[in-house]
DNA sequence: ACTTATACGTCAGCTATATTGACATATTTC
DNA sequence: GAAATATGTCAATATAGCTGACGTATAAGT
């Protein structure tokens, strides 16, 4: 044993925590719902993890299906805009699911520095697969919940994405049923 | 230029896709949520990272400092069963956030063999200011939306976390102010 | 008291996902 | 023709995780 973990000076200690809780005012951290949404946000990409596994992929790779299959003809600066990351972390990834079968290129028509992505049949079948599992459990999470669940719990996550990819997103968005809502603007 | 991304055989190509999309019965993948919820996080946890590189931490750490803060007191293996880690992969992180004064741990009380975590002053600053930073946007976004917005919210989070953590989860969770809501229970 | 189980730490080596920086090549645009 | 754009690639590095094996202190079971 050597550095920092080790068992020598430590004060006897009890289970009290240094840091007290105050009765807490309105502008307290919502320490509630970071926990929830990490925990969450943990099991469901769980599922999808487990089921990758059999394809020798991993989360990175689900990622970049699941948008060639949701945008395809998608270019790959799009795809890089989406994913937030470096054409070279795309390139290792994005090449195994090219070798893979999963995802084929083609020279862009109009212009052909481009190389637009469209998922094979065997990669839309696993794209497909995948939705399917992860919306299993949406599926059972709505059946718990009043109906206006799920319009409230998309207009939340589209509230919580950055203002300014949240106009893109909602445009991949299923058109919504004009609904009986709280909205003060019905009046106009 | 060589294996798999190549500029070769590619039939000329369309932008049409490969995969069509049908009308969507009410069994379909739920695509759009899948979505919000991945744009969402990704942006959440974004937050925190920027604020997180200027002490040098990654997002690792602010998750063992976050539950630490929260459950001051934590032993090892419960941190361990929170993060779904191994102890080989929490080691590092946690011998820095020690290390570096943000947590500091104890002798269990009552099993010696235990090393109880405490966040140090430093680190209870930190993890304030890490979870305030996150709140702002929580905030912003349950003021862009009807008051029962947010209930609803920690109710489908919740929901959504795998049901043998979801008793723990509940359990840190504040108490709720019982309130007039859609259950049918009312009348009971 | 002896044995076994538990809670933790650590060494070594490996993988996946990401980064920065530099440079190459084809194609489009000005 | 020059410059900008879309993409690919090489190399080095960081972070976060993994498995396997082993060590040590303490607690619990017999």
């Amino acid at each position: 044993m050597k550095a920092s973990i080790e068992r020598k000076p430590l004060r006897p200690a009890s289970t009290q925590a240094l840091v007290g809780r105050e009765p807490a005012p309105e502008s307290e951290p919502m320490f509630d719902l970071i926990e929830l949404f990490f925990f969450a946000y943990r099991d469901f990409v769980g599922d999808a993890d487990r089921l990758l596994e059999n394809y020798q992929f991993g989360r990175a790779h689900h990622r970049v299906l699941h948008f060639v299959y949701r945008r395809p003809g998608l270019a790959i600066a799009a795809l890089l805009d989406i994913l937030k990351i470096t054409k070279q972390s795309l390139n290792r990834v994005l090449k195994q699911l090219l070798d893979a079968g999963f995802v084929e290129a083609r020279e862009g028509a109009t212009d052909r520095r481009q190389r637009l992505l469209f998922p094979t049949a065997k990669g839309a079948r696993l794209a497909q697969e995948l939705a399917t599992l992860q919306s299993e459990r949406f599926r059972r999470v709505f059946g718990e919940l009043p109906p206006e669940a799920r319009e409230t719990t998309v207009d939340f996550l589209l509230a919580m994405v950055n203002a300014p990819d949240r106009e893109k997103v909602r445009a991949h968005l299923p058109p919504r049923r004009r609904r009986r809502q709280h909205t003060e603007d019905d009046a106009a």
